[in-house]
DNA sequence: TTGTAGGCGTTATCAT
DNA sequence: ATGATAACGCCTACAA
């Protein structure tokens, strides 16, 4: 590959001067400067960003670090840091953490060796020590946390208000008529499935609708053991219509086996999930559910990153997206 | 950050010897391989890979690129991908072509100027020149292909056996009692889609049935042009019963259509689709399939890219992957 | 406006 | 077994 160096024994000018009009620096003529991007075209010369980066310091590298790259929340989100931040000229490097702490932490340190300059992070579940990320934010890398946050006070991110979500959700189910909502729920290590755990509470209260722990079921994912469990909560409560999934797989696979139990839906229970994953557009009866903004999220804190990434000054600001009710007929 | 002229400094030891000991160069003491140790611990040392990759002209970087990192199928095979070379200890960086040539070259350049090590690549649809792609390879950067692979003589490439998957399903769908199958078939710039009709033609042939045009069809995606492209196809062939759909999305979606139209699956038309999506498993009636293999042909492509990473010869090998028949309940 | 020279952190080639 | 030194390709004071 060409260098600068052989651009230089071309033109017969001093590496500065090429290196000058790669800079865009005004300091040189326009004639040099063509001279140099003519020789630069005939040498098929490419900068080699190692190099760039081990002088100046920045790499024009962003890592990325998602719990699963294949789920389509996480995909998602990556799909629009990716278009951002390529415009922008950056390169992202992505590692799966796998909601392992240790994996988290062996990727960041990847990052530190490779000089990133700057992090993006949804964190593990498992992680509660935190750190390595401190390490890096004292090294003036920007770090934007996205959908999982860290409880730091001096952090960026760009959250879902999960609890408005679940809000939304349950008064939806509540306005088309249903009286006994069940919730099912996700993994409590994770907060926001707490909070969606809220949200459905609250909005239970806000409407004067009698909160039963009973009807906050978490489902084993066998098969054989959740049919059992829902067919007992229906025998046991006939009147149940309503059921907000804190996610759309859970959900799909509630009402598949409420198909097997011949409870009708929307009919006889209405059922809505989260997180508007594509095939709840494509499924028989398609599902109501709660749109969790994975672009407008990877977007915006891409942008947060960016804007980090250019000034100097570190500027923290947390971001809360409003989710989107998505009304099918499920419900 | 500390670098190893701290240590050398620190333990009074010349840059060499400290430089050995990290590369575990044989040539170096137990006891100053202990100091050095001791010393880097406390510095919290963290090679510099900007300056390693510089001087050693390797990067431990790995260009991927897929059409869309927001897809099953690709992000599953990502997910493979950086699982394998995180554990070799390669960083990946990951770039979208969104099917576009010119953007593919962009990210294709982008991974030349940072010198990758090697790149992994599913081609866009519109790629038809791979100068670009050559000119890498000329540079004796390792490249291998998967699923979308180009007609070049010399390359590495795991791709399915798609041919084989749709004869598969088709004779899957005849040894159920179908005499009159539909194919809905895929853009036919893609050629894994023409392949997939190849094979669909040819289990149609050889077991004597009639292959006619009209029941080729290709969609708008146009949900009422759609429907009533269907409706008409059904009315005019009411015998019609058996589809193979050429994707597991579009392949739902017809079902879906078909239960608008009150035609019953599988009772009346039993269907099938191809990529064993996670949500073929969540519909009602569950959705028989044929699996891609993401996760197979990730893993794959990583080690043949390690493999030619690791030798100085770079050798190509073309493996082809067979595709698994998932039975569900639509057929 | 252009050139000189030192250095970023590492590795590799000589010596010793 | 260890050390001195040049080089990788680029940027950037400083000098001219």
């Amino acid at each position: 590959m060409a260098s600068i160096k052989d651009i230089s024994k071309l033109t017969g000018l001093s590496l500065a001067t090429v290196s000058r009009v790669f800079n865009n620096s005004p300091l040189v003529s326009e004639k040099t400067r063509q001279k140099v991007l003519k020789a630069a075209e005939k040498l098929d010369y490419q900068p080699n960003m190692m190099a760039a980066a081990l002088r100046s310091g920045k790499s024009k590298i962003v890592g990325v670090i998602v719990p699963e790259i294949n789920n389509h929340f996480f995909s998602g989100i990556i799909n629009s840091i990716e278009k951002k931040l390529s415009d922008a000229n950056y390169n992202i490097i992505i590692s799966q953490s796998h909601e392992s702490e240790e994996l988290e932490n062996k990727a960041l340190l990847s990052f530190l060796k490779l000089s990133v300059d700057g992090v993006l992070i949804s964190i593990s579940k498992e992680t509660t020590d935190f750190s390595f990320l401190k390490k890096l934010m004292h090294q003036k890398t920007p770090v934007v946390f996205f959908d999982r946050t860290p409880k730091l006070e001096v952090a960026s991110s760009v959250v879902l208000d999960d609890y408005k979500g679940a809000f939304m959700a349950t008064q939806h189910l509540i306005d088309n008529g249903c009286n006994e909502i069940v919730h099912i729920a996700g993994d409590p290590k994770v907060s926001i499935f707490n909070r969606r755990r809220d949200g459905y509470v609250d909005a239970l209260k806000e409407n004067n609708h009698r909160v039963s722990e009973n009807f906050i079921l978490t489902l084993t994912h066998d098969q054989e053991t959740d049919t059992t469990v829902l067919k007992l909560l229906f025998q046991n409560n006939p009147k149940i219509d309503g059921i907000f999934a804190h996610g759309d797989e859970i959900c799909l696979y509630v009402m598949n086996i409420l198909t097997t139990l011949g409870i009708q839906v929307p009919k006889q229970v209405k059922i809505i999930g989260f997180g508007n994953v594509d095939f709840t557009e494509h499924t028989y009866p398609r599902i109501s559910t709660i749109d969790q903004k994975s672009n407008e999220m990877g977007l915006l804190a891409a942008e947060m990153l960016l804007k980090n990434l250019n000034n100097e000054e570190i500027i923290h600001s947390q971001q809360v997206l409003s989710p989107e009710l998505i009304i099918r007929e499920s419900t």
